[in-house]
DNA sequence: AACTCGGGGCA
DNA sequence: TGCCCAGAGTT
């Protein structure tokens, strides 16, 4: 067996119900949920999601909203204005060429305002069930200590992540490191001494 | 590759 | 008080 099956394997039965942790009921609120997450915690995107999706569903209801409501909703989350902005660009454009629908393609998604290719691969994955690694901080960290890719370009990590891990696996593997990454291998003080990959870890904190 | 946006949570 | 949080766009 080799290393990469043997992490993916103690993955699976260390996180058996790894997840999306962003609430959405539409594929149209896990977009507004992704873009709204972006250095922010989820914990905060839910908040703040309940109470917009709870008035506001649809593309057509978001732009019914003026930028300064649309800041004032989600302010607490920071990079407030940016946000606001590209979410009410991109409904404009989901109403006026997509029927007010979410397209269902990495080409379609990457060329809406404030959308990039992991919020892309998150919705893409979660929403349509498309196969797909969605690379964040958190991939980025954890599969780099995990010796399963290397390097800082998020772009080259999800081409080394795809070629090591099989396909049916590529969203699963995404939560797992994902909630590795939070529960374990955090940026700051990793808990080496309790992880059960710390024996096939190149990057592991000996006890102090 | 480096910078900027940004309020909130947590040690 | 300092640093991180399920990033993207611009320079």
């Amino acid at each position: 067996m080799s290393n990469v099956n043997s992490i993916l394997s103690i993955l699976a039965a260390t996180y058996p119900e790894a997840h999306c942790e962003l609430n959405f009921s539409t594929p149209f609120e896990l977009l507004i949920a992704t873009m709204l997450s972006a250095q922010a915690t989820d914990k905060k995107v839910n908040q703040v999601t309940e109470r917009l999706f709870r008035d506001y569903k649809t593309p057509e209801q978001f732009l019914t909203m003026s930028l300064a409501e649309m800041e004032q909703a989600i302010k607490e989350l920071g990079l407030y204005h940016n946000k606001a902005k590209n979410i009410l660009a991109t409904c404009h454009i989901l109403v006026e060429n997509y029927g007010g629908e979410v397209p269902g393609s990495m080409e379609a998604l990457t060329q809406l305002p404030g959308v990039g290719r992991k919020t892309a691969n998150v919705v893409l994955s979660n929403a349509f069930h498309i196969p797909a690694m969605a690379v964040d901080t958190h991939v980025l960290r954890v599969s780099n200590r995990l010796g399963l890719a290397s390097g800082t370009n998020p772009d080259l990590i999800e081409k080394q992540l795809m070629s090591c891990i099989p396909r049916s696996q590529w969203i699963q593997a995404h939560h797992w490191l994902i909630w590795h990454g939070r529960r374990i291998c955090a940026a700051r003080n990793p808990k080496c001494p309790e992880c059960p990959l710390s024996p096939l870890c190149p990057s592991r904190l000996l006890p102090a």
